[in-house]
DNA sequence: TTGTAAGCGTTATCAT
DNA sequence: ATGATAACGCTTACAA
């Protein structure tokens, strides 16, 4: 590969002119430039980013961090995010945590260590750990708020499930089991889980103001636990019930559960999701789920991200509405 | 942060001893390391990798170069690739391209200026694309194929589709028609279809063999083209038929198609995919389609491209089969 | 307008 | 065992 030093041998000049031809730097005679030029063309010549990163210090490189790639709605905003960083020549280090805080610490450090101009993070891990890393880079944190000070963007998931619980009670539900995800257990292993509670207190709050569930109360279950789930299901002799899933993946899981007990969707049980996965439109019946606009929030995402790289505030608490999004499980 | 000249200062040291205490090279003396790594410790001393790629010339980063991340086996592929490059320090720089072929090449580029160590592409240019960007880093394309040189990793689609057509006649259907991608339009346009070309090659391999579409040859759909499909549904006046898709996400839109119409899958008409997508089991009847091994497969790939960035050389065609995962589309 | 040289934070070679 | 220094390829402030 060619240098700067390479073509200003070849063209009798300093490597400082080369670079004022190359960068469109002022004070270059015209001749000298097009001279210049035409030897960067003919060598292919093609600036060692790391160079530049190291004598610039900005990578013009963005870390995200998620869980993984399954839920296709991460795909989905990881896919939005790249597209625009590329338009703006950024680019995009991916690293996938599996939900384990360790990997999450790990991965936060390598990036820290390759000098990324900012950080994109589900994060899994809470204040504490993030108080130990000691960031001094822009970070946004999304769906899991950590603290106070790191900028957050997420979606209202407390009213979203509340108001869905409003649309399940006006499709004559008379019970609503909230399956989430093992919530208790993250809690107990120190993980984020800051979207999960919200989403249960807006559960909470729906079965209260809907009247829903009388003489129950919340009922929830954690994590896929079918068994759980039948008896909840059973227990309410032939009243009106209704699985309102943390995520669509759940719901489907759910949807599939019951489908192979031959008990009917919607006839005998209504389901809802949360997240609006593009493959719901494809199981019968199409999954009730609460969406948003995912293009949206992953440009905002990025714009806030380039305004932290700039030196500009950004709010600290930014939340997406959500839609209820029709299909024929309820 | 802390660089290495201020650990040397702090320490009345040289950056040479720092150098050697923290990377364990030889010839320090036990007490003198002992020394600078508490200092190490005390002001947080992390790498700068910017730094020591431009010295070593290697930046422990690999790149991926895919249409997007929609189809859930890319990925589930991407995951692994990441997961297992994380376990051994690399780190992954992933390029978007939506099948633009203009976009495939600035990617590349920019790896290259970038000094990735490797790249992994799903390439949608061709060996002519590939020749005059004079690509000097291992690289290992998969399911599309460049050229004879470039190593290639991919599924063996062709005798995947002639087997998969043995097993649809099996099932006692007379006639197969194959949803492609719109393939003439592609290789118009220039772009790589070699694995959309296998699968077509094995397609009608397999009709031949199966003497299957008796009277009609090779009956192929570009793209999703409903009205076609319908019209080719009709033709067949009764003969039992099934549409071979050439990837799941197609077969799940050909099957929520006829579903609309009410026109029964598997009684009516049979459907087959080919990717084996997660999401098939939430769908009913569930998706036969053909599957592979893709950790393994992603495995392989990493270890390639291993083997190639230390120097060794690596087969240039490897296929992984394909086996037939039976639902009840069929 | 052009050249020079220090600096970015490492690594690596050669002295001492 | 330790130190000094060039090198990696670029940017940038300053000098000519």
């Amino acid at each position: 590969m060619a240098t700067i030093k390479d073509i200003a041998k070849l063209c009798g000049v300093s490597e400082g002119t080369v670079d004022r031809a190359i960068n469109d730097r002022a004070g270059i005679n015209p001749e000298t430039k097009k001279r210049i030029m035409e030897v960067v063309e003919q060598v292919n010549y093609k600036p060692d980013r790391i160079a530049q990163s190291l004598a610039k210090g900005k990578t013009r490189t963005l870390g995200l961090i998620f869980f993984d790639l399954n839920n296709d709605f991460i795909a989905a905003l990881v896919d939005t995010i790249e597209t625009i960083a590329k338009e703006k020549g950024y680019f995009i280090s991916l690293v996938l945590t599996h939900g384990i805080k360790e990997e999450e610490i790990k991965g936060i450090n390598y990036l820290l260590e390759r000098k990324v101009d900012g950080i994109i993070v589900f994060p899994v891990g809470k204040q504490s750990d993030y108080q130990e890393l000691k960031i001094n880079i822009p970070v946004i944190s999304i769906y899991n708020k950590i603290s106070d000070e790191i900028p957050y963007v997420g979606v209202d998931a407390q009213s979203a499930m509340r108001d869905a619980i409003g649309y399940i009670a006006d499709c004559q539900y008379e019970r609503v089991i909230l399956v989430n995800s093992s919530i208790t257990k993250k809690v107990k292993s120190g993980l984020n889980v800051y979207t999960l509670q919200e989403r249960q207190k807006g559960y909470i709050e729906g079965i209260e103001k809907n009247k829903i569930n009388e003489g129950e109360g919340s009922l929830i279950v954690e994590g896929l636990d079918f068994r759980r789930m039948d008896a909840l299901y059973r227990q309410g002799q032939g009243k009106k019930t209704a699985f309102l899933c943390i995520c669509d993946v759940f719901a489907l899981e759910v949807l599939t559960h019951f489908r192979e007990q031959a008990i009917r969707v919607p006839e005998d049980v209504g389901i809802m999701g949360f997240d609006n996965m593009s493959i719901r439109k494809y199981v019968s019946p199409q999954l009730t789920t609460l969406g948003y606009h995912m293009t949206e929030m992953a440009q905002k995402i990025f714009a806030y991200l380039m305004d932290m790289i700039h030196g500009s505030d950004i709010p600290k608490d930014t939340s997406f509405p959500c839609q209820i999004i029709e299909g024929n499980s309820l």
